[in-house]
Parts: C-alpha cells; structure tokens; sequence
DNA sequence: CCGGATTCTGAAAACGTTTACGTAAATAAA
DNA sequence: TTTATTTACGTAAACGTTTTCAGAATCCGG
C-alpha cells in the first residue's frame, strides 16, 4: 500500500539511505557494482522517488505553471502543446490555470503560486486586467515569468509575441487591396497591447490609402459571445456602409460569420472578413475564412524554452531574451474578389 | 528574496512556530487573540505556506492529474474547463499531461505520477493503448483513478461517459431517415471502446431497418489527419455508392468535409454527413454539420467531482459511481432533405 | 612501511510543515 | 482547600529526500 522509500531500499540492501540516493542520482562517489544493484532493487520494487521531498530538499518542483485565459480558445490550447512539449523534454511538470479573463482570479492565482508550488510561470494577461502589482511582486519572490501572446510591456522580463502591428496592418491593407472602403476593427479589450499594435496597424494601413479613421467604426467585444453577436449586429445595422471587417480575435471573426448570416449580409460580396483565427476547420467555413494565422505551438514551445533556460541557470529572465514570430495571412475566400460568375 | 516562513513569523512575534502554524489553520487550541496578531503579521508579510513542506508532511498534495490525448480536441479543452472549476472549487490544482495518443507515453507519465506527485488521476486513454497494467497498478499504489470518456471497462473505478451506444444508433437512424443507403462509419482505433459501442449502435440501427452490415464500409481512422484524408477519399473513390457518413469523432468528420470537397462530392445532396463534434463552429461549416454533440464541460466536471470526493474521504473510487451523460443530436444541414430548390 | 591521495560509504543535518504529546496556568467541580 | 478539566502554548518528532562532512578502506609512489 504504502509506497517504497529510500530507507526501505537502504535497508533490503544493507546500505545506507545516502548510498542509495546517490547511486539513483548516478553519482560519481558510489562504485559500479552497488549502483546496479540498487538500482536493480529500484527497479523491482517499482520505487519511484517521492516529488514533495525532493522539491522541499532542493528548493526546486520541476514544476512551471501556465496561467491562460481560457483553454477553449484555440490558439492557447495549440500554445499548451508547445508547452507542454518544452517542458516534457526538460523533465518538467506543467500545472494548468485558467483566469476566464478575469482580474481578480488572476490576482488570486499569481499570490497562491508565490508559495513556491512552481519554478516558473508562463502568462498570457487576462484582458480584464490593469493593475498589475500582483505580476511585479513575482520578480521580489524570486520567480520568473514569461509572458506570451497577451504581454504587459512595463514589466521587465521576456515576451513571446507574433508580430501584431504587421499583422494588424497587413489584414487591414488586404482588405483595401480587394476593394474595401468601410472596414471595421472588431477588437479584444484595448487594455491589451495586443489590441492595441493590432488596432495601430489597422489605422497606419488606412492612413496610408488616405482613409481618414472613424472610430465608430471601432468595436471592443466584451467577454460574452452573444453579446458580441449582437453588438457587431448593430454595427452592421447601423453602419451599412461597412464592406470589410476585421476581426482582431478569433472569438470576434466567428461572432461576425454569425451576425453577417442573420442579417444576410453575404460574404465576401456584400462584406469581406479577415480573422485572427488558428483554428484547422475555418477552411470548411461558408465561405472559407482568410485569417491571420498564429504560430500558436512554436509561441508556447518558446516562451517554455526561454523560461526554462532561466529556471535551469538560477538566472533572471531579461527582456532582450523577448521574441517576435511572424503570423501569417491565409487568404481564402470570405475576401475574395468577385469573379465572373461561373454559372 | 527568500519567501517567508513559519519560523520568522514566529520569532517575530515571539511565539512558537507550532502555534503560529495553527493560528493558521484556524485551530482551536489557539485565542483569538493571538489568532489576530499571527494573521495580521502573515498578511503584512506576504507569507504564502511552502507547498511542498506542507504536502510532504500532510502526504497530500492538493493536486490531481489530468492525463489526455491532446489538448487541440476540442472535446479535451472543455472537458479540462470544467475540471479545472470542480478542483479550483475545492482548493485542488490541475497538473495537465499528454500523451498524444502514444502508448510509451501514457505508461511513463503513469509510472511518474506513482511518485505521489498528485492525489489523484483523471484519465481518458490513448488510442494505442492495449495493455493497461501501467493502470492496474495505480490500486496498489493507492493512487484513485476515474475515467472520462476513453474508458477501459476491465479497471474497476468510475467511469464518466456519454451514452455512445445510443448516440451512434441516434446517428445512423438519422442518416437513415433522411434516405441515404449505403452508410460509411469513420471510427477511431478500435481498442477503445467508445468506437466499439458507437459502432454497435451504428450496426444495430443498420439491422432495424434491415440493412446488412458490410465491412468495407467501416474505416478506422490514424492518428495522422492528411492520412486520414486519404483514406477517406480512397473508400469515397472505391464505393461511390456511399451517401451516408458517420463520423464517431471530430477530426474523421473535418476529414470527410475534406475529402468531399476535394473530390467534389456535395454535401448534403450527394453525401450526408454526421459527426460527434464539440466545436461551436460547426454551425458556420459549409454546409452546417449535423452533429452528436457530447456535454464535454460537464463531463469533465463529473468526473473531477468524483475523483475528488474519493480523494476528501479517502475512500477509492467506486465503479458504481460512474455516470452516463447523453450526448445530443443537433440537425444541421449537412443532413438535410432535397427541398424544392429556392432558384 | 609511511604519508598522501583516491574511492567508497555512513551519520546526521537540513528543507518547512504538521501534529502527538507534554505542561503550565486558569477555571471548574468536589 | 484539593482535585479534575479546560485552555493556550511549547517541544520535538516526523514526512522522504539531498548533501555536507567525516571516516574507513584501498592504492601508490617513495
């Protein structure tokens, strides 16, 4: 029942317990021959060696925490898999925790792991947050973080992003390219950066067309779906003068498929849409949606790669270990030009 | 630099440690006084207790394990959403872990969780894997186990599952009803037993309607996606009589719009197509997917809320504690009756 | 054969908690 | 008053591991 312990292993073999541990550590101070046999005994026993005792002893748990906004989104789950790969070949362990973009959770979160539960953490900001204390007393506890995808510049540390003002600008001058004149800018909560470097690319892509930037046409989607259908409904309704939209958050992109199938509008003949989106199936939409594509694994892989280096050297994580991926325009037909009708 | 303990807060206040410890824990062998000034001192300082000196001692770690394929099913993400709220509800962390359907994979990280890093495990088994004594032994080690979904019926614990029997004879009397004759299951690795009893429902619900089963129309998907595609399109090229498609789990059904796309077959007029699926998208697929949709928050949940009554009490975990939730068939039209065609 | 290096092993402290046990003072029961 | 009982706290052991320190045994050049 009970599972086996170095004092049971010492015993059986007529060792000590530190003769033990050092043979299991493959230690260069114990002799070939009690190394295999303990080992040996190890192995037969099944013993596995006990994580809590060791963490506590080496002041160290093998253990980074990811702390998401959610998980349903898919560009964090492929982020996890990144993650999770890293930290799998590093031999260490990954704890899963989701603010539902929520402050005071984050809040909540960030203190508990001040307990020392975890080496590292890989963050990506919940959009409801501004203050952020909370994220500067991890350097006074000595824990380093990495932010990804939804970073905060002021704090010191590494960041693993994709290049959101390219992005951001480079959906927008597609759409002008196939001929949009109205287009609008579905965003996430503009206390992101990432909202924001989207949204600058938006308005230097426009600008550089000689579009003068009309914020009505600027929507900060909220964190209900629903809502954000209706909200970009009314838009639509209000405005229908809109011909493209851009959707800086996958969430956005689908919320404007639906709104535009209700009301009929069609797309790409009436309106034209670019998402962010990571999403494999967007290429079965109706119409197949051009979308700005993250490299969601690599971005996870990274953050976990430069975390782990820092938490493997005892060494700060610096903000010149930050790195920029560059996403990629998918285009497909929701902005398709209109062709001669193939009847 | 160093985090505070016990032992400072002691000094500081001139107390003992045992007794700052309990003032802690709110024993009663402590005045409320003291109770006070320990508390307040704690929060000054920011003490946050050591995980791991706390789980060594207490031989609990507030942890479980949550072992799955992959994270980018959909099915997975929600499922570990609703994991994550019973344990966060219950003060219990989530150690996430992959195995990418790899059976090395899954024993290792068993053999590592026997190490007592977790209290308990949730677990939805790899495609590849056959022999489950890596499973068996979690009993001796005392470890609780409860599965969600990709269950093995030979361990004796809790299962969480969805009514797959039903839900493949509900799809096949679908596509049944709306007319199609020559019904094509795409079914996951046949180990597992939720293929095996989503393709009896589907055999069964052929039989009703007196249809005899034909092996050729069975294909067992790979863990390889543009392979999978392949296949598709092979079995779509060698049976052109096929007008119905079954898709027991998500990737097989993306697969098939794929497959029918390329080659041209439309959907629903030449081909009908259900799928399980969780993803919300598939509302906006070209055309909709008909699905089985399972209530994977919920099962996820379920099954975290039983592992962790098990854990509380200290009692194992019950085979008759398994639930079966029901999955849902929503008609789209992938599904849907020639109409008098709108001109 | 001695001194010194090298190789292997053991005793014991340490990590930060929790908790069984002991004890002194205060209170209640006799 | 004396004798239980309760209250509030301290002492110290324990959890299983890692690691410092020291010691015993072996080897080797002189």
């Amino acid at each position: 029942m009970k599972p086996v312990n170095l004092k049971q292993l010492a015993e059986e073999l007529g060792l000590s317990i530190a003769t033990v541990s050092r043979a299991l550590q493959d230690s260069h101070e114990v002799s070939a021959a009690t190394k295999e046999r303990v080992r040996a005994l190890a192995a037969e026993l099944h013993y596995e060696p006990n994580a809590y005792a060791s963490s506590l002893r080496r002041n160290q748990s093998k253990t980074i925490g990811v702390v998401i906004p959610k998980v349903t989104n898919h560009f964090f789950a492929l982020a996890i898999n990144g993650i999770e790969e890293a930290a799998r070949q590093s031999g260490y362990h990954v704890l899963i925790y989701l603010t539902h973009d929520d402050y005071e959770r984050e809040v909540a979160i960030i203190q508990h792991l001040k307990g020392g539960r975890v080496d590292g953490i890989l963050l990506s900001v919940a959009s409801g947050t501004e203050d952020i204390t909370h994220l500067e007393s991890l350097r006074e506890a000595g824990i380093p973080l990495v932010f990804f995808d939804r970073v905060r510049a002021e704090i010191a540390t590494a960041k693993v992003t994709t290049n959101d003002y390219e992005s951001g600008r480079l959906a927008t001058a597609h759409l002008l390219a196939v001929g949009c004149q109205r287009i609008a800018h579905l965003l996430i909560s503009n206390t992101l950066s990432i909202g924001q470097n989207r949204h600058q690319g938006y308005l230097d892509a426009l600008a550089a067309q000689g579009h003068a930037p009309d914020p009505d046409l600027v929507l900060p989607g909220t964190t209900d779906n629903a809502r954000n259908v209706q909200l970009i409904e009314e838009l639509l309704r209000r405005r229908p003068d809109i011909d493209g939209i851009f959707a800086s958050v996958e969430r956005l992109a689908v919320g404007a498929y639906h709104a535009c199938h209700r009301l009929g509008r069609r797309i790409p003949e009436d309106v034209k849409v670019v998402g962010f989106s990571n999403l494999e199936s967007v290429s079965l939409f109706d119409p197949p949606l051009t979308t700005i594509t993250q490299p969601a694994h690599d971005i996870g892989r990274e953050a976990a790669r430069i975390l782990l280096r820092a938490v493997e050297k005892k060494r700060p994580v610096l903000p010149t270990q930050s790195v920029v991926l560059a996403s990629e325009l998918v285009p497909r037909r929701s902005t398709a030009v209109a062709v001669s009708s193939p009847l």
